[in-house]
DNA sequence: GCCGTTTTCGGCCCGACTGTTTTCAGTCG
C-alpha cells in the first residue's frame, strides 16, 4: 500500500514548490490531495485498477498520471526533478516555527544555510541581523523556534494535552469576565495527536482576559500577545492560543477555530456561492451587513447544512454526506455499556479484580471483561493455564456474590510469530472473551505479520483482536501489515476489531474505523486499562469511533449483556 | 493543479500578529 508515500510525496512537493514561489493554489492542491489521499480508505493501486483514481476529490488528470507513475514504478519524475532543484535542507529550515519559505530561501541564498545546525550557529554570531528584513528580534525567535525543536517531539498524544488544556479553560472559567469558554481546534475534534490548544472564549474586556491568560503559571513563553489573539507556550512545551470574540460571533469562531481548516475551505466555498461571506465574526451578506453566526449551527444553516459533529470535520465526506441526508448517528459514551480489555493485578495490572469490577459499576458498566496477559508475556506477569483456571474460579465465586455488574472471563493472548495462541484451545474455549495482540516480533515483514494475525483469526478462537497495528504514539510507528486484508478476514472470520483506547495507542486509528465500518467489520471499544483509574480512557476511545464514524451497532460493548454472549457464542 | 446548477478559463477562504518598515510582506492558523 503506498497511499502513506504518496501523500508524504505530495506534502514535499508542496514545500518545494513554496520555497521555488510557485502558484500557491497549486501548492493547495497538492497538499489537499494529499491529505485526501491519507484519509483514503481504499489502496491507490486498486483505485487505478478499475480507473477510480480521479473519482478521489483533488485528484484530477495531472495528479492520476503522477500517482500512476510512482504506483508502477517507484518512481516520480517530476518529485525527483524537484529534488535535484531544490535543496532538502531549506525544508529543513522551514520546520522552525517563524520561518517560512520565503526566510528559508533567503538564507540559503545569501548565507548557504541548509541545516538546522548552520542556521543556529550563524544566528549565534548575529550573521542573520546583515539579512534584510532580519533584525534582533527575528534573530532571537528563530533561536527560540530551534530551541522549542529540539525539545518538542512534534504532535502530542490528545491524552496529554487534555488535562492542560483542563486545567487553563478551568482557571480561565473563574474569572468573571469571562462569559462562556470553550476549547477549539484538533483538540475538539479529538485528533489523536494535537499540534496546540486552541482556547475561545467571549469577554468584553478582552485586554484583561489577554493579561490573565500570558501570566498564568504554567505559562512559558510569550509568543504574541494581541488585542483578541494571544499565544503562549507552556513550560513543558505545548503551545496554546487563544481568541477573544464578541458573543454575536461565538458560533462562527467557534466553528472557525474548530476547524478543520479543509472542511472550512469547503464551507466558506459554499457560502461564497450563496454570495455570503464567512469569517470568524459571522456570517455576512453581500453588502458586508452581518447576519448570524451567535450559534455554530448558523454556519452550517447559511450554507443548507445540518450541524455537524466536530470529529467528522475533516472534509472526508462529511460535507456530502450532510448534504443528501447521510451523516452518521455517532456512537456517544453513554452507549457503551461494558469494557472489554482490562488487566488485573494477576498479571501487569494494579487493582484486584474486585476493585476493577466496582470501579466499573460506578461507570455505570453491566460488564466488564478481565483479560490478563497469557502466559508468553513473562514481562507482565502472564497467567499460564492453571493460573488462569484459577483465576475463572475467582471471577465465578465474585459473580456470584455480585449482581449489579457481571466480569467475563478472558485473557489477552498473545499472538505467536507463527500465528499462534499461548495457550490450549480447550482453555481458550472456556473462557467468556478471548482478546488476542501481537507483543512482540514487530519487525516481521508485511505478508508474515499479515499471515501471522489472518492465521490467528481463523482459528476460531478469538472473538477480538487487540490493538492491531501496534503504534506507539511518539514512540513506534504501526507495523507494517495489510489492514485490508485483516478486515476482510476479520469479517470473514465475525472477528471483531478493537479500538485501543489507552492514549498512546489509540489504535485502530481513525481513517481505519471508517474502512472497516464500510467493510461491516465489528468493533470492540476497550480502555487497555491497568487500573481502576484508566477505565476513564474509554472517552477517548469513543473518540476515535467517532472520528471513524462509528455507530452505535458497529460496537460490541455497545450491546446488552445478553446480545454480548450471543455475539461471543457466534450465535 | 483542481473544478464547474452562470464557467473548460479564471477563479480558488479569511483574518491576526510580528517585525520591519512608514505601508506591508511573511507567517501562521
Amino acid at each position: 500500500m503506498k497511499n502513506k508515500e504518496i501523500a508524504r510525496i505530495f506534502n514535499e512537493i508542496a514545500e518545494f514548490l513554496e520555497i521555488k514561489g510557485d502558484n500557491p493554489f497549486r501548492i493547495r492542491a497538492y497538499r489537499k490531495a494529499a491529505q485526501n489521499i491519507e484519509s483514503l480508505t481504499e489502496d491507490l493501486s486498486v483505485l487505478i485498477a478499475e480507473g477510480r483514481l480521479t473519482n478521489v476529490p483533488g485528484i484530477g488528470k495531472d495528479l492520476a498520471e503522477k500517482i500512476t507513475e510512482y504506483v508502477n514504478s517507484g518512481k516520480m519524475q517530476s518529485y525527483e526533478d524537484l529534488k535535484k532543484d531544490v535543496p532538502r535542507g531549506i525544508l529543513e529550515i522551514m520546520s522552525v516555527p517563524g520561518v517560512g519559505p520565503k526566510t528559508a530561501r533567503m538564507l540559503y541564498d545569501a548565507l548557504g544555510i541548509d541545516s538546522i545546525e548552520k542556521l543556529e550557529e550563524a544566528a549565534k554570531f548575529h550573521k542573520l541581523q546583515k539579512l534584510p528584513k532580519i533584525r534582533e528580534k527575528t534573530e532571537a525567535n528563530i533561536l527560540k523556534g530551534i530551541e522549542f525543536i529540539k525539545r518538542s517531539r512534534g504532535r502530542i498524544p490528545l491524552g496529554m494535552a487534555w488535562p492542560v488544556a483542563y486545567k487553563i479553560v478551568n482557571s480561565l472559567k473563574k474569572q468573571d469576565i469571562v462569559k462562556c469558554i470553550d476549547t477549539a481546534g484538533s483538540l475538539r475534534r479529538y485528533k489523536d495527536t494535537i499540534g496546540d490548544i486552541d482556547i475561545l472564549v467571549v469577554s468584553s474586556e478582552p485586554e484583561k482576559v489577554m493579561d490573565i491568560f500570558v501570566s498564568l503559571p504554567l505559562v512559558g513563553d510569550v509568543l504574541a500577545e494581541g488585542e483578541t489573539k494571544s499565544s503562549i507556550r507552556t513550560r513543558n512545551g505545548i503551545q496554546v492560543d487563544l481568541r477573544v470574540v464578541e458573543e454575536k460571533s461565538y458560533g462562527a469562531a467557534l466553528a472557525y477555530f474548530t476547524g478543520s481548516k479543509a472542511h472550512n475551505i469547503r464551507i466558506r466555498e459554499m457560502a461564497a456561492r450563496k454570495g455570503l461571506k464567512i469569517s470568524e465574526y459571522g456570517i455576512f451578506n453581500s453588502m458586508g451587513k452581518w447576519i448570524s453566526g451567535r450559534e455554530e449551527s448558523d454556519v452550517y444553516q447559511a450554507v443548507g447544512l445540518p450541524w455537524i459533529p466536530p470529529e467528522l470535520r475533516e472534509d472526508t465526506g462529511e460535507i456530502e454526506a450532510s448534504q443528501s441526508g447521510h451523516l452518521p448517528e455517532l456512537v456517544e459514551l453513554t452507549d457503551i455499556k461494558g469494557d472489554l480489555h482490562d488487566h488485573s493485578n494477576w498479571s501487569d495490572g494494579e487493582n484486584t479484580i474486585e476493585e476493577m469490577a466496582d470501579a466499573a459499576k460506578k461507570r455505570g458498566y453491566k460488564y466488564l471483561a478481565i483479560t490478563d496477559h497469557s502466559r508468553a508475556l513473562g514481562v507482565a506477569r502472564g497467567l499460564d493455564e492453571k493460573r488462569l483456571r484459577e483465576q475463572i474460579e475467582t471471577i465465578r465465586k465474585l459473580n456470584g456474590r455480585c449482581r449489579d455488574i457481571v466480569i467475563l472471563c478472558g485473557t489477552e493472548a498473545n499472538i505467536g510469530m507463527n500465528g499462534l495462541l499461548d495457550l490450549p484451545p480447550e482453555l481458550l474455549k472456556e473462557l467468556d472473551i478471548v482478546v488476542a495482540s501481537v507483543h512482540s516480533g514487530f519487525k516481521q515483514d508485511r505478508t508474515g505479520m499479515t499471515e501471522r494475525v489472518i492465521k490467528c483469526m481463523r482459528s476460531g478462537l478469538i472473538h477480538v483482536l487487540g490493538h492491531p497495528t501496534g503504534r506507539l504514539l511518539g514512540e513506534r510507528d504501526e507495523y507494517e501489515i495489510d489492514m485490508g486484508e485483516v478486515l476482510k478476514v476479520a469479517k470473514e472470520t465475525n472477528t471483531a476489531i478493537e479500538v485501543n483506547a489507552y492514549p498512546f495507542r489509540l489504535d485502530l486509528t481513525d481513517y481505519n474505523c471508517k474502512r472497516a465500518k464500510e467493510i461491516g467489520v465489528r468493533m470492540a471499544v476497550s480502555t487497555d486499562s491497568h487500573f481502576t483509574e484508566q477505565l476513564d480512557y474509554m472517552s477517548l476511545g469513543v473518540s476515535v469511533a467517532r472520528r471513524g464514524w462509528l455507530e452505535k451497532n458497529d460496537i460490541i460493548n455497545t450491546y446488552s449483556l445478553e446480545k454480548l454472549k450471543q455475539w461471543l457464542k457466534r450465535e
